[in-house]
DNA sequence: CAGTGGTCTAGACCACCGG
DNA sequence: CGGTGGTCTAGACCACTGT
């Protein structure tokens, strides 16, 4: 088990302290609303150092149980934070932890100036160009997910010389760029010509799709949306 | 600015450690793969306690630029953990931060025992029945959002007497069972006949769909299905 | 076995903010 | 103003794990 670690001693510490408040909420011992002893208070109660108690209720409140202020104290929030963390693998490593073989085809590469609206997004100006790709994921080589993808080649001057052929374009920027920041947003659409061809579906079928801009320092690098395979789902627990 | 307190002094303590850290792998000067000297010899170049240090650490941690051993030492990752956080929150409270004004519509109301696959997802057994809920959720009286739930009765039997003709079955749930354990999947779909009719668009078209489930103590509550308007995304930064 | 991180302690100072 | 949480310190013991 993967808890094992954690779970070895929980009968003492910060966590056996975390616990016990936690089960306190969660079986309306203290319901929302309801306001808790101070730190040292509950020191006291559990013997412990103050600095483990604080720990313990720093965690609850990142966690979204408890809301807390100076002066004012710590109070159980009326409703928790509705926030789910997900996972967003790369497609080769979410293919092989499935136990299918991963795929890589690529589809197209060229150098374009691109749509105008692309070209604002990446914060491109003059001349400057942006390299194209087009590229497929394979499952046991089922179509998974369909690749398009732009490169500023103003901000990542390296990519007009890499061959594409044998690594993904994901793979590589990982490699080059290994810390960015990233917007990504997930939608419905309907599939158009290209993404069709690519995932052998129907012309306007729902895809899944997910669209990523990631930055560095500032700059705009690339531009992706990702079409994934229908019956696609993203999961996740909290 | 929301964030006026915790930058207000970060020319001290742990956040200007971690800040210093962070800077260090972001700007290569310690790039992935980098062993980062122990917690004393930091402490001792930051001229802190070795607790600070240490919380600076734990952080960027979590946060998925380090990874951290016994004896080992500490590395930085060769790439960040790709997780991100998404708030979802009440409809109610979404369409109010986009200064729309919320309208709510119970469309359908029934007790059933409901389709076999549904039973054995919430863990219906026997005689045991479930409420069906249909209602839409409007900004600026334009559908928004198409809720299709189930709640089991056996679980919350104070759903029987529930109206819902006011309030939401998801205002009700929050207020009723504050905590739960919720899985929680998106993923595109083609509208069903009810979905189209309630959102205003053709049958079969593409619609972003979040299925979740939640569990209390173990036990299945409720299952929903929210279909969305054309349009919408699902966004979030890292 | 020895070195590193994980955690606890007791005490302290201070920022914030409710009354 | 005074009480509460936020943070730091110096020191200590321990758990884990690479060598």
């Amino acid at each position: 088990m993967a808890l094992s670690r954690a779970s070895r001693k929980d009968s003492t510490g910060f966590r056996a302290v975390k616990a016990e408040i936690l089960r306190r909420i969660l079986n309306d011992n203290w319901g929302p609303g309801h306001m808790l002893p101070g730190e040292i208070d509950l020191a006291r109660q559990f013997a412990v150092a103050r600095g483990t108690v604080n720990r313990a209720l720093t965690e609850l409140t990142d966690e979204g149980y408890l809301d807390r202020r100076r002066k004012a104290g710590t109070v159980v929030r009326q409703a928790p934070l509705r926030a789910a963390r997900f996972q967003i693998p790369l497609v080769r490593e979410e293919i092989e932890a499935k136990n299918a073989r991963y795929g890589y085809r690529l589809l197209r590469r060229s150098v374009e100036s691109g749509p105008e609206d692309l070209r604002r997004h990446l914060g491109l100006t003059g001349g400057t160009e942006a390299l194209h790709l087009q590229c497929l994921h394979l499952a046991d080589d089922a179509a998974y997910q369909f690749e398009d993808r732009w490169i500023s080649l103003a901000a990542l001057p390296a990519a007009r010389e890499a061959d594409f052929a044998d690594m993904g374009p994901n793979e590589w920027l990982v490699r080059t760029v290994p810390f960015s920041e990233v917007e990504i947003s997930f939608s419905a659409v309907a599939a158009s010509t290209a993404v069709a061809r690519g995932l052998g579906i129907a012309k306007d079928a729902p895809v899944f799709t997910a669209e990523r801009t990631t930055w560095w320092k500032g700059k705009a690098l690339t531009h992706v949306q990702l079409s994934y395979r229908p019956g696609y789902k993203l999961t996740t627990r909290y």
